[in-house]
DNA sequence: GCGGCGCGGATGTGATCACAAACAGGGACG
DNA sequence: CGTCCCTGTTTGTGATCACATCCGCGCCGC
């Protein structure tokens, strides 16, 4: 079927390699919750995926697996990652040590542009919440979180906290599917004002307790799903 | 020459996989500054080094690209990341913020014996300092500090870390190259005392110290090599 | 009926090949 | 003498294949 020549369709995706494309299909897959925590990949269903070859699909397996997104069994099987409350808490302490440095460092860059935006995504969160819809929530609160840090002009403290996102990121959306409507303390307007009246330690406190509300949450919730 | 057959050497190096001999043997050479930053790397002079075909070779690429130990060209060229003032500052600082957290966690399982192999690598360290020996220097450094962190019992959070060394080890040896025998505080020393006293917010001070020093000092060094 | 053994499919690993793009060198023209 | 182009070489990308290993499932013996 396929020919063995070149990509048969050199039209649309032209310029971005297939193990990039890959990569980028299952990231986002990951970020945005479809993969469940236990579920396994394979390289043939991957490559299949996407109609290309094995080769691109394991070097987006191995880019993923050292960026901690996926896990390797040792005789070489791929996996999401399954949750483990020691490591979700380390993980959620590093965004607690990383995020408010980067809200500091992005503060002397914000205008009132970025407020309005970080505003509309609060609101969508809202919405998210209210409606259940937990991939929405996730991609939002996301979106709320990258708009700011964006301006920090710090690529390689970015860089860690994805790193951090992306092996959260299958819980995030199971610990909210399982969470209706919390009674939420609301860190995101706390953070709001701290940027309109320029507060840097005000900013700094609310982005670190919306963290740490968010990984008392976990705490709370993680007692029920020992098992899985 | 090399047979189409399977590994021609079955004794030795049995079990652990081509791709990984290749990622650790090109990762230790990082971490010990043996590569300069601008060398470039290929896949075939990777591969042919360690008698692999180019497919493991690609795949350790991927993993060190992914851990930011290597950078590639828009074209595909690989290469050790060039040093840039601003993105060691966030390292130095994610150092700061991060490392202290996993000496809080790593105090309450330190014994005597871990403070004496501590106090030994410590000794080390100056012994190297003394004599200039740059790359004995940072792999001592780095022992004192792993040795420590590995009590906190924080895989997750020591992976971070881990990435942040990797990503400056490039620098690290030439900037202790240039550096002769500088006046430098003895933070270990007081970290060593704060362990012993089992004193957290001493010891968390301690490493937020030296590693802010280290920074400092590199501040001060990059002035001079702009370009380089 | 139940547990261990073995076979077949599924899966990861690594080598090899064909190809395209990028780089470096020299030669020709202005 | 400088600049541009053109070509040969180097290098990364991706597909395909052969192979070893692992997993699951059914069959046989107890």
């Amino acid at each position: 079927m396929a020919l063995p020549r070149r990509a048969p369709a050199a039209e649309s995706a032209a310029e971005i390699p297939a193990h990039e494309r890959v990569y980028r299909d299952l990231r986002a897959r990951i970020l945005a919750g479809e993969m469940a925590p236990g579920d396994s990949v394979t390289l043939r269903g991957l490559a299949e995926r996407l109609g290309v070859s094995m080769t691109p699909a394991r070097e987006a397996v191995r880019r993923l697996v050292a960026e901690r997104a996926l896990e390797m069994t040792p005789s070489g099987r791929v996996s999401v990652p399954v949750p483990d409350a020691g490591r979700l808490a380390e993980l959620f302490r590093a965004r607690e040590l990383l995020e408010p440095e980067l809200a500091l460092r992005a503060l002397p860059h914000v205008d009132k542009q970025t407020i309005s935006m970080m505003k509309a995504l609060d609101a969508a969160i809202d919405r998210c919440l209210s409606e259940g819809d937990a991939a929405g929530y996730v991609r939002a609160n996301t979106a709320f979180h990258t708009t700011l840090y964006a301006l920090a002009g710090a690529p390689a403290l970015m860089a860690l906290v994805e790193s951090v996102w992306l092996q959260t990121a299958p819980f995030m959306r199971r610990i909210y599917g399982r969470l209706g409507t919390a009674a939420l303390a609301d860190y995101h307007g706390a953070a709001l004002a701290a940027l309109a009246a320029r507060d840097g330690s005000a900013l700094a406190e609310a982005i670190r307790a919306d963290i740490a509300q968010g990984a008392a949450l976990l705490r709370s919730l993680a007692l029920d799903h020992t098992g899985l």
